[in-house]
DNA sequence: ATCGTCGGCAAGCAGCACTTTCATTTTCCC
DNA sequence: GGGAAAATGAAAGTGCTGCTTGCCGACGAT
């Protein structure tokens, strides 16, 4: 079995080198990488690479982009993310992306051992196991959701201002009930949980 | 060699110490958690710990309030931190905070080994080396509402990111009732009337 | 020993947040 | 004209938020 481990941190790599040596029964060999442009390099190199442990944040080129490029790079590659991250989004993105599996760094040696064999099956493994967002569509304008009418964007406007829907109906002319109906269709559309992820999200964004 | 290894990420956790069994040729013994209060307990339980490869960023404590409380609970303990940040200006305010070491992640093995050695010794030891800026003042927090307690800023953490009561209950090992009362007093110091106010503060302030 | 601060837990309650369902009206496009 | 989307409103229900009050223990300073 021929393993890609790419991570920019070198005590992480040496680390999990020696798990899998100490794991794997026999006929491993472990290839590494520092970043997405070494990973995509060596598995070009290699097409008997079977598997790729691939971290997430890693210098040079933005996460999702990266293993985009190692899918394109290497279509038969079993992609498994393992990461510092275990943020259902990223975790959903990551799939989304191609990747089969999502290991989260806190997860036991075993879990990612068993991780790499159900992967190899050909089936999903995501540690954390946590209920996934819906699979996103694809953006249509990555800085801003585009599926925000122009009334939603004003309730979010003053949402992100940590307005209750009482104020903001008040501001608006509006009844309250009708602002939640807008906050509700708003959160489902920014795929956030509550009133203070959607005002966090739209700051960044400069909704 | 009592080694305490503090890390969140037990996959981190389990490679490194496979690292030390496999460098260091005997008496080693490592002794592992994966947050500050753990690390604390450990330390307190066992004193014949002689130094600790501790992790900046793990859940429960705020980093360098996690440092601070490890070693006044050990203050004879070999501090080092090891962490994926390589911020000059964290590795000036980990020293400040007294440690005596600082391993980057991405350091090969060899260097841990060496550090781990150097700062047995009692000389400070640091990778990257990088060019460090002069020793800090005490902590003025121009930034920060002087009158958050270290807690209220653990919670106000977690609160930032959007997360419920329940949730930061959770995460922090708390009893739900115990959030509200932070939360509450968090509110009251920030000055703002919801969470979604303080969150919005929070990330204006990069708290 | 006392006091102040901090952290923790509990109960109770009012009000808010969010979801779901139903309905009507208006506007725009085919 | 018909259909779809958007805007608006109502109601019911569940769960969350925030406040108030009370209690306890630990720790450090006086």
């Amino acid at each position: 079995m021929k393993v890609l481990l790419a991570d920019d941190h070198a005590l992480f790599r040496d680390g999990i080198r020696l798990v899998l040596e100490d794991l794997v029964p026999e006929g491993l060999e472990v290839v590494e990488a520092c970043d997405f442009l070494q990973a995509v390099a060596a598995v070009r190199a290699d097409p008997r690479i079977e598997i790729g442990l691939i971290d997430l944040h890693m210098p040079g080129m933005e996460s999702f982009a990266g293993l985009e490029a190692l899918r394109r790079a290497a279509p038969d590659l079993h992609l498994v993310v393992v990461s510092a991250s275990e943020d259902p989004s990223d975790i959903r993105r990551a799939l989304d992306t191609g990747a089969l599996g999502y290991i989260g760094k806190t997860s036991s040696s075993n879990a990612m051992i068993e991780g790499i064999r159900t992967v190899l099956l050909g089936e999903t493994f995501v540690r954390p196991a946590v209920d996934l967002p819906p699979t996103l569509p694809a953006p249509a304008d990555e800085q801003t959701p585009a599926r925000l009418t122009a009334r939603q964007r004003d309730v979010l406007g003053m949402l992100r201002l940590g307005k209750s829907n009482k104020e903001i109906a008040r501001d608006l002319d509006l009844a309250e009930i009708t602002v939640k109906l807008h906050v509700t269709a708003i959160l489902r559309t920014l795929g956030v949980e509550n009133r203070t992820q959607a005002a966090i999200l739209a700051a960044k964004l400069g909704l």
